[in-house]
DNA sequence: GATAATAGGGAATGGTTGTTTCCTAATAAA
DNA sequence: TTTATTAGGAAACAACCATTCCCTATTATC
């Protein structure tokens, strides 16, 4: 089941939700229609299990990114610099279910918009929190201002989703080293 | 027809492509059915007619900020500024329609790829040239890498869209305060 | 003033959508 | 082995979609 899932995330990302039809859920997820109804309410409810597996496992990639670093900057350029690889290339075009969702939903869907609101929060707080750490181990400086720099942050990492659909090539090194000056 | 064209833009930019319907367009619009499709091929046509007028209208805003700047510097904060006024409150959550496009439909759609693609490019070039201004007349140093830095920039206020559509708070004078230290 | 041409409106249409229903095959319980 | 229960599949259905067609005013032409 949560293979099939995957195979929804899929889709959605790439095609959206109003574009993503139960016919290409079915060919995607290869499950027959009525396999799909018994297993979810309704295709909203296909796609709000396919969000949170999505965040789930996005979450789960940044941490292990923010891991690899030996302090607080090192951890937010291994973060910043494992955003531009997703946004880049075939993964790139896939693009992002939290701006996706965004986008197209979070405007008319409350319960998207919770959701995707809940997800940007969550990963502002993360990425203030390795600035805090990087202030507590001396290599960010004090006077950096960790919750508006966060969420710049943020801006910037959905906007690499937004350019990468777009097919614009995005220079990490380069990228995320002007990036870094925030941090200065 | 301009004026119903601005109301197809607004109908385009709070729901997307697929979740508006020719009946949303006809009421929106406030133009019948038959009346449409005698001035547009299909719905394709209407939207990319939208997509032009959104971005010029959208193109001359931001000139028109960047003008109220008295140097290279100045201009620069005055575009980022005006893109976070643009993405906060009720013109936020209505969205941008390149954001929007690329997101929704730049991955299936040539013709609408290629719009988007020229509109980033053409935000891209012209804060570029924004930051050798600055560099001519002083106000920026000039081991700022202009285009690495433009492309970021591009980023920040792609991003800024889709964080706005999310509804989070955006706070102009500190998130741009942060952002220059990019020029520094 | 009569006629040709056109802009606009609305009903009809074929295709597609999300959803339901019913049937079949496989598994678990007795 | 037989029965109960369930997972999965395909056809049926009503609603809605984009599009076409035809009709009616209105404007321009002669």
């Amino acid at each position: 089941m949560d293979t099939a899932l995957d195979r929804a995330v899929r889709v959605f990302r790439e095609r959206g939700y109003h574009a993503t039809s139960i016919g290409d859920l079915t060919a995607a997820m290869r499950l027959a229609t009525g396999s799909i109804y018994k297993a979810f309410r309704d295709k909203h409810a296909v796609f709000l299990a396919a969000f949170e597996r999505y965040t789930a496992l996005r979450q789960e990639q940044t941490r292990s990114a923010a891991g690899r670093g030996r302090n607080g900057r090192e951890r937010i350029r291994n973060v910043l610099l494992s955003y531009v690889a997703q946004s880049q290339g075939r993964e790139g075009r896939r693009g992002c279910l939290v701006v996706g969702s965004a986008v197209e939903l979070s405007a008319v869907d409350p319960a998207v918009a919770a959701r995707v609101g809940a997800q940007l929060k969550t990963n502002e707080d993360f990425i203030a929190g390795l600035i805090r750490e990087g202030q507590a181990d001396g290599s960010i400086p004090i006077h950096v201002a960790a919750d508006d720099t966060a969420r710049l942050m943020i801006c910037i990492t959905q906007g690499l989703r937004v350019v990468g659909k777009a097919r614009l090539p995005l220079d990490g090194d380069r990228l995320v080293g002007v990036a870094m000056k925030l941090l200065a």
